[in-house]
This record gives structure tokens, C-alpha cells and sequence, in this order.
DNA sequence: ACTTACCTACCTACTGATAGGTATAGTTAT
DNA sequence: ATAACTATACCTATCAGTAGGTAGGTAAGT
């Protein structure tokens, strides 16, 4: 593994914030130029165009997301836990300033205007959530920490979907009821079996 | 009532469709010139500034929807057709060309970089459909159309909340398997008591 | 020890394109 | 004639991106 300079990362997180504040579009190098305190220029020295930018973070969130959940399976035994953990983890960064939305989710609205390869890296960053998330729920349902009728595959679908939307929500009222509802009902959809 | 002039409406019927498709910052005044085959300028008459075209854009999209919606509850009986009827008709711009987001959702997404009159507007947006909503919820209960055991409003916000999800979802896949997951969970959300 | 060569990480200064927006003159319908 | 509308021509600011240079460090050759 390269050690990758400091200044790299550096310029990823003030683009990730932006990204989860303003969304891809709505920032440029001079926005990451002026807080970092550096030049324009040394910005594309890291990343020649600003997809490139985008592909790098996105591998790095992978990269990050990867280790977190598969580190969350590992430290903790009851699957529910695990769940309300890794939702809490998502929806805290929308407390702090500004109610920052997830990285993939902003990707997401705006991946009619993201190059194919970057597009490919949301994809994955979801595929893999989705992954994750369905290995969790077939585990937790053997353990008998969950129980729900529909397929792992459809849960998982759905679990995603409440926690973009209620994001989404919850970022356009300022108000953080919108994901109490949204982890409110993603509980009741992994501990009741249909009627 | 002022009539307005066609122009002014085939300016809103374009930048609807440019926001719905890339969002509010990716779209110019240049896009929509060249699409109706008018100079950039004449814009600028109708809308002096793009938070103008934002704004009128909002206010026709409230008055359209109200009408719409009303006419949707007097035209049925069954309350459920109705929802049914009312998703399917915020899915269906989806299937058009390009996966389409509703209007409010893409509006949502790009809030932070909204001035506050638009975004409130955004916000009145999904309050009114909130409103509508939670009518229908009771009135569904009332005639034994509806099942369920939350509050309308929480009922209303989980719908919402869906709604929002499934659509970012099927348009970064460019699957409408997505909003079929929706629509499932907001229709068992509604025809289910909780145990 | 000192040169030559190359590298990383940043800089200044610039490009062409496009953004939102304006002043003003011309056109068109009533 | 006049109000509504559209056009030409232009503005300033900013965008992503490039050219070319420099300071400092490393590695090898002699």
C-alpha cells in the first residue's frame, strides 16, 4: 500500500464535506484552494480534473466503508445492535453544521452529470452497502435477532431506501424527526413477520 | 387569474425538466435558450434571475399539484386506488427518458445552495403533499380502506420518505425495481396493523 | 564531495469557456 | 401609439484546466 501524501487526503476531506454540503456541482477547486490554503493549481497537481477527484474519493469511501462494517460485525454480537449502530453512525454526520447528507446519496442525485466511471463508483459504493446489509440481515435471522418474511434482498432495498430518503427530508426541514421516523420504521421492518 | 404569456410557460415546462433530470446548479439559462430557440436574454425578461425561475416554478408546481391531488380524491372511492394512482403518477416521469426525480426531491437535494424564498418554497412543496396525505390517510382509515397503527402524520412522513429514497435509488441504477420496493412497503405500511 | 539527473509538491500566471446578468435597440400585436 | 416581447451586444465573475517555473529532496555516478 502507497502511503499517499498528507496534502491528498486533505484536499478528499474538504471535498467530501462540500460534496455532502452542496453536492458535486456546486464546488470547485478554488472552494477547497481557499480552505486548505494552497493553490488551484496544486489541487489538479493531485488530481489532474475534478473526476478524477471524484473517482479517488469515492475508492476511498469504499475503501472506509468496507473496514467500518466489517469491523462493526466483528465487535458486536447482537445483529440489531450492529443495525441501530451503523444507522446512527450514518445519520450523525447530519447533525453536525449544515445537516450534511451521505456521499453516496448526493452522488446519487447528481449522477446524470458524473462521467460513466465515476457513476460505476456510486453504483458500487451501493452495491456493496447492499451487500452487507443482506449478510447482516441473513445472520441476524438465523441468530432470531431479526425477523421479517420478505427476502434479505428486499429488506436491504428497503432499508436503503429509508435512509436516503429520510436524509433527504430531514436535510431540505432542518429537523432530525424525519430520521427518527426513517430508523423508527427500518426496526419495525426487521422485527415483524407479516400477518 | 393573469394569463401569462406561452413563453413564460414553456421556459418553467423546460427548466422543470432540466431540473428533474441534473438538478437546479447544472442547468443555465443557455440550456433552456437553446432548447426553445429564443436568445438567453428573453429569459432573463421573464425571470430576472434564475432564483425567479426557481420560485415561479415552485408556486405553478404547488398550484398544479393541488388541483391534481383534489381532483384525485373526488374522482375515486376506494382510498387505496387513490394512493395507488398518486404514486404511480410521481413514478411514472421516471420511466420517461433519463430517469427523471421529482421535482421537489432534486430541488431537495440541492437546498443548501437555494436562497431561503425558493427554499421555502421547496419546503411548502412537500408540506402541502404531507397535508394531502395525512387527509387521505384518515379518510382511509375512517371508510376501512387503510390499516395501520402510527399517527397519519408519522404514516404520511414514512410515505414520503419512501417515495424520495426509491426515486434516487432507481435513478442511480436506472431500475424501476426500486420503486416497486416502494411502492410494496408504503401499500403493506397501510394495509397492516402492527402486531 | 560534488555533480547530474530526476522527483515531489507546490507556485504564478494564464487560457478558453461559460456562468448569471444588464443596457438598449428593434419587433410585434393590440 | 404603446405595451409586451425578443434581439444584439456586452459585462464581470468564475469555472475547469494548462504551461512553465521553482524550492527542496533523493539517488546514483564519478
Amino acid at each position: 500500500m502507497v502511503k499517499k501524501p498528507d496534502t491528498y487526503n486533505h484536499i478528499l476531506d474538504i471535498a467530501e464535506e462540500l460534496i455532502q454540503t452542496v453536492g458535486f456541482n456546486a464546488f470547485s477547486y478554488a472552494d477547497i484552494a481557499a480552505r486548505i490554503g494552497i493553490r488551484k493549481a496544486s489541487i489538479h497537481y493531485h488530481f489532474p480534473a475534478k473526476t478524477d477527484l471524484g473517482k479517488h474519493l469515492m475508492l476511498r469511501h469504499q475503501s472506509n466503508a468496507t473496514v467500518y462494517l466489517n469491523n462493526l460485525i466483528k465487535e458486536h454480537k447482537n445483529h440489531k445492535d450492529i443495525l441501530v449502530i451503523y444507522l446512527k453512525s450514518i445519520f450523525a454526520s447530519t447533525y453536525e453544521a449544515d445537516f450534511k447528507m451521505c456521499l453516496g446519496g448526493m452522488l446519487a442525485t447528481d449522477v446524470l452529470t458524473l462521467d460513466s466511471a465515476l457513476q460505476n463508483e456510486v453504483q458500487a459504493f451501493f452495491r456493496l452497502t447492499q451487500d452487507w446489509l443482506i449478510t447482516l440481515l441473513k445472520h441476524g435471522k438465523k441468530h432470531k435477532n431479526f425477523k421479517f418474511t420478505d427476502s434479505p434482498a428486499d429488506i436491504a432495498k428497503q432499508i436503503l431506501i429509508m435512509i436516503e430518503g429520510g436524509l433527504l427530508l430531514a436535510r431540505l426541514y432542518q429537523d432530525d424527526k424525519w430520521l427518527k421516523t426513517a430508523m423508527k420504521q427500518i426496526l419495525t421492518l426487521v422485527t415483524h413477520e407479516e400477518k
